[in-house]
DNA sequence: TATCAGCGCTAATACGCATTAGCAGCGAGG
DNA sequence: CCTCGCTGCTAATGCGTATTAGCGCTGATA
């Protein structure tokens, strides 16, 4: 209502009768400084304080101090995708969890549509004492620019060096893969196919890494280097190379791959098993439960927020983090069956 | 790498062999300004900053211009609950659009498991130009104060007066409310009950009201004034009552009871009618699709930013809007069996 | 009585920027 | 020659706080 002028420490002062560097003192003294303020001048101040409700201007405050207890969440992508399962949530929560017991707030710059820079014309970023990075696809010249630079900040989700080393915390996507190759093989698969991509994102490129290191001689029958592949032909391909496994980097397209199979009469994992590189979607989806690993996405972002926040306050050096992906069960690996199985 | 002090004006100007006031005037001077300003010293200028990547600090410039264009949102419980369906995921959603078109950035303050209170913590807030608020509860005296002061504030939900209107977009639950019974009678029930509370939060008030205005003499056979009740207890109590149609605020409640009935041979909305005052959770779950009403969360957060941006920038007067929540389908109300009806 | 050490406080300054007043130089008009 | 006005810039100030240097005073000590 009353468009009552903001009260500073000087009205505080007026009202206590001292001058705004004891208001200041009162309110954030050193230990020393505050003892040579008796008692009797501090109550005073101290109920002026009370009386009128008054609280310090942190953006003054930070002038002053240089930090703000506020943490920078810097995506591309929108934070809230209205239509899919909202792949950001996770790490958000976790990166909330981690600022609150931290004591800082999180400022949101999402990219939404529009091309945003960081550097753009409103570093508004600055407000931050630090920020994180989400997202996967991330301009590069960008990321050096903030390595270069010295505003704090950390990666959620491993990066390649970019002028120097990325600080982040990851996920370990190759030795995950690795494994569910593994797993595959000791049921008795020595036809595998990969399907999606092998070149592009770090997290594309841990996958296919781990993937190709475990992969035996002679047993990758297909790769098909894509996504969004028509189902059938996908199926097409990969039956006829006799390939009893399937790596699939997408969800989507083992989902779609499926159900191509059940129509032509293949059962899975019976005939044909299935394996998802990560889980992409929230496990209680109904339908399938592909077996995959899990990508320990709350975990990494409370990582990398206690990262960025050790960074923030002590400077702390840069530190690369790969977080363990457990294998997900799920029902869409078994034995080959002796219908496909070559070697038996 | 290198602990590099952040640039200032100061160095753009010493480069460009201005001053700094020359500088600033190149950012963001008045046209009239600004023509006083040579092509020849502006591009020095100019290539100075696009040398360094400069860019202002937001802080400081709020401190001199009053205005972040940050708008905070504050909720008591914490913004992305692991455990349930999210319950501010949509709100966040609309609230993430608006500002973006708007061009806003989101600073998002939290009061998860602590007791935060807006003021002592004020200090954060006031970093935004404005907040919205979240959630269900809100202490009163906070909001009192929030309306007594000059900072401006929108609730996302109806809120009662508190030493003054409360500026908020909320959803105009009573009216649905009503349609929903007008529904139910016209399909020829009038034996209704009521579960859920009746008192409490605006939204729970609302409910309560739009049914008991609309409900007619006689037809409210039974009401439990309480949430979280066992299935059981609360369904030998409806049926006693001889209800047909049961009008529940709670979505968990009527999962439950409605299971319960169904393990009792009772058929829905066969024997026995289920209203939800509310969708209270995604309507792409799996199971029963109830009968309700949309809220339009979506459509309420971005209101509520468009509304906080106009107090921001315009100083706008107090605005309370309520949107219309539109029926939901649904698969469990239908007409009353003669088994269970009482006037033919 | 002169000296000195606290004591209780305040003046002054810096933080990085936007903004206003106004200075110096120069050409044109009187 | 003396204004006047315009151009091209800069000095100075303020935003609200934290922090440091230091002032005036009192009482104790030498």
């Amino acid at each position: 209502m009353a468009p009552t002028k903001r009260l500073t420490q000087k009205d505080i002062a007026q009202l206590a009768g001292v001058s705004q560097a004891t208001v200041s003192l009162v309110l954030n003294g050193t230990p020393d400084s505050r003892n040579r303020i008796p008692a009797e001048t501090r109550e005073r101040v101290e109920k002026a304080i009370r009386d009128t409700g008054y609280v310090a201007d942190p953006v003054a405050r930070r002038m002053v101090k240089g930090l703000n207890r506020i943490l920078g969440v810097f995506t591309y992508e929108p934070a809230f995708p209205s239509g899919q399962a909202d792949f950001f949530t996770p790490f958000l929560f976790g990166i909330e969890e981690a600022a609150q017991d931290k004591g800082y707030d999180l400022l949101l710059l999402t990219g939404a549509g529009k091309e945003r820079k960081i550097f753009g014309e409103n570093a508004r970023l600055r407000l931050a004492d630090g920020c994180l990075i989400l997202g996967r696809k991330f301009d590069n010249t960008e990321l050096a620019r903030l390595v270069a630079g010295d505003f704090p900040f950390v990666a959620v989700g491993r990066r390649d060096d970019a002028g120097g080393p990325v600080p982040y915390v990851g996920g370990d996507y190759a030795p995950a893969t690795a494994a569910l190759v593994e797993r595959a093989r000791a049921l008795g698969h020595d036809r595998l196919a990969y399907v999606g991509l092998n070149e592009g994102a770090e997290s594309t490129v841990d996958r296919w890494y781990g993937f190709s290191r475990s992969v035996g001689e002679g047993e990758l029958v297909a790769s098909i280097f894509d996504v969004g592949r028509p189902a059938g032909e996908t199926l097409d391909i990969l039956t006829a190379a006799g390939a009893t496994c399937l790596f699939f980097t997408e969800l989507a397209d083992a989902v779609r791959v499926e159900q191509a199979a059940r129509e032509r009469g293949l059962s899975v994992p019976g005939d044909l098993s299935i394996v998802v590189l990560g889980n992409h979607i929230r496990a209680d989806e109904p339908g399938r439960r592909f077996t995959s690993f899990a990508i320990p996405r709350e975990a990494m972002a409370r990582a990398a927020t206690e990262m960025l926040v050790r960074r923030v306050e002590h400077d702390a050096p840069v530190e690369q983090l790969l977080l363990p992906c457990e294998p997900l069960e799920g029902d869409t690996l078994g034995a080959p069956s002796s219908k496909t199985k070559k070697t038996p």
